[in-house]
DNA sequence: TATGAATGAGCATTCATTCAT
DNA sequence: AATGAATGAATGCTCATTCAT
């Protein structure tokens, strides 16, 4: 395993410990811990813990981006709700993401890295969607801001959010947008 | 001033700090600071740390409330984008509000905090909108996710998301919703 | 209740305060609410803690010379038992007196205080026994020690050591001390 | 130097330093600096102060023994005046000694450590009596208080305790006990 | 590279003491 | 005299960081 291997390697125990721990809560060896190796490892990969941190929130907008961005012109509304705490899985990441928001303002590197995400996001939806509407950027911004708003609830009150309930909302958010493209998907 | 009272100022004076600090970096002497008192005085508030923030977080939910949920029976869109952070004070009141969504999925007593927040808010707005939609929880879980997404991205990107881009986006997501409701306001 | 009555009574109630939470964890508010008042109001008897623990210590000093010293020539080793903690109210007092002994060394106040209630006890033993013995300050001697080692076993294994236990002890320990006495009890 | 090597050797520290500061007025740091390292080292080896405290006491716990229990089978009286505080070392453990013995009463640790050394202290010297007398174990016992008795004396009042009056008023309370033993030693 | 013991600054918490009422 | 709120110093504990092996 090479060294960038190792370092994402790191980021993702780091990501993994923070949804066990909280961004507050984590200790160094915590991730240490979580990545089977010990504290003094990971100051061979990391300056510091904040450098670790902001390691691990790449990993989880990486995650993110691997649901809600790739794979084909999907422009259809169930593709998007793939991005939403739907199981054990997604709640972790969102608990994550949740964790980095509170911070990020107070921190100018995990500022960047959120500008960056929803940057890369908000570009992907728009060009999707630049055939379907003439407002694209619009729309992608509206699609982001549902997911995430939908997304917040269902991280705060798991219980109460069941898949079929977080679907339904962003369906009643999103519905009347998609309705009103030009461009249907095939 | 009695010690209710009291006790209001100094969660409002923790908020504050917060606001400042952030979650994670408000220290207890910030807090006392910002209430122009000494740590000790605290002790006689709350039992520890962790019941200040509590109390803060109680201070910042009433705010919000204050923002989005009562005066009168209005149902126009305009009124639910006065609770967005489109002033100094929002995007700070937002900034807390945001902090402590990461930390409530790792604390009981936040956790059941922001529930009943989100039960008075909901239920307020659903009685709001009982005569003019046959589904009203519906559309208040649609407001709140449409509020709080859309909040989220404008205290992410403070620069980038001026009162109006946050008020369109508001409109584009929220606006068919409220075209389809039966009862129009006056 | 004039003053100096008064400063016996606090005197008295912070003794019941360090039986029950030790001489180490006793706060004056303890103290203050075992007798009924406020911090503030010792203050105006005693010029600080120490002042008043050292108060405590003569409280318990009086009630052990009560208990062995005083009322008539007795010379029987039976007498002497009453001293020991044989039973709750004993206990209590020998838990106070053993706290202290751990922390005279280390303050001269105390230190005057354990000194003169040896002095006391240990005169008023060679007086009663100056016509029984040639060496009656040892004999008094021996009977302290013994009582104190007795007694800070029975305080330290009280479910160990009834009453019986405790008697048959110190008898074994004096009994022939007694025994060799010129002059026996009438 | 392995690790429970260092353990111990951080705990006879610690015994020093209550010796020097009292049970109640040691802190961590005087621990430390007594030992060498620094307060977060003691935290490698210790869950918190109670439990150094704890392992000092059983470091004079050991020290005693190693006065008054072993080395063959000692049956004369001025074996066991090797057990008083008749030097300087055994002034200072004696002043821990007492220390603990005010603790003890409110610390279910203490009071296990306390009850194992009086068990092993007993049952040894029992055994060692066995041969001599019909009952063995009061005989034990009544060394054990005598011993007690006559240190905490002598601790609490040095001065007036030279090591010839402690021997002297061992003699005279252990003197007739031992001259009733059927077997004399060699 | 990896280890993990040691460092030491940082912080919450406790509580004796003070003082305005 | 009595109250009790406020003070602020004291201290145990945590944990990121360092470094010898």
């Amino acid at each position: 395993m090479d060294h960038d291997e190792r370092r994402r390697a790191l980021a993702s125990a780091a990501a993994d410990a923070v949804a066990r721990n909280g961004l507050d809560g984590v200790k160094l060896s915590d991730i240490a811990r979580a990545a089977g190796v010990t504290t003094g490892a990971l100051a061979h990969y990391f300056p510091d813990k904040d450098a670790v941190l902001a390691a691990a929130l790449e990993e989880i907008c990486a995650r993110l981006v691997a649901r809600i961005g790739p794979r084909g012109a999907r422009l259809k509304l169930e593709d998007f709700a793939g991005a939403l705490p739907l199981d054990e899985a997604g709640r972790k990441d969102w608990r994550v993401w949740l964790a980095y928001w509170g911070r990020a303002p107070f921190s100018e590197s995990l500022r960047a890295i959120h500008q960056q995400y929803y940057l890369d996001i908000e570009t992907a939806l728009s060009e999707r969607f630049a055939a379907a509407s003439k407002t694209p950027r619009v729309v992608a911004s509206a699609i982001i801001a549902a997911v995430d708003g939908v997304g917040t609830r269902a991280t705060l009150e798991p219980e109460a959010w069941p898949p079929e309930r977080q679907t339904a909302l962003l369906a009643a958010l999103l519905g009347p947008l998609f309705a009103s493209l030009k461009v249907k998907p095939a």
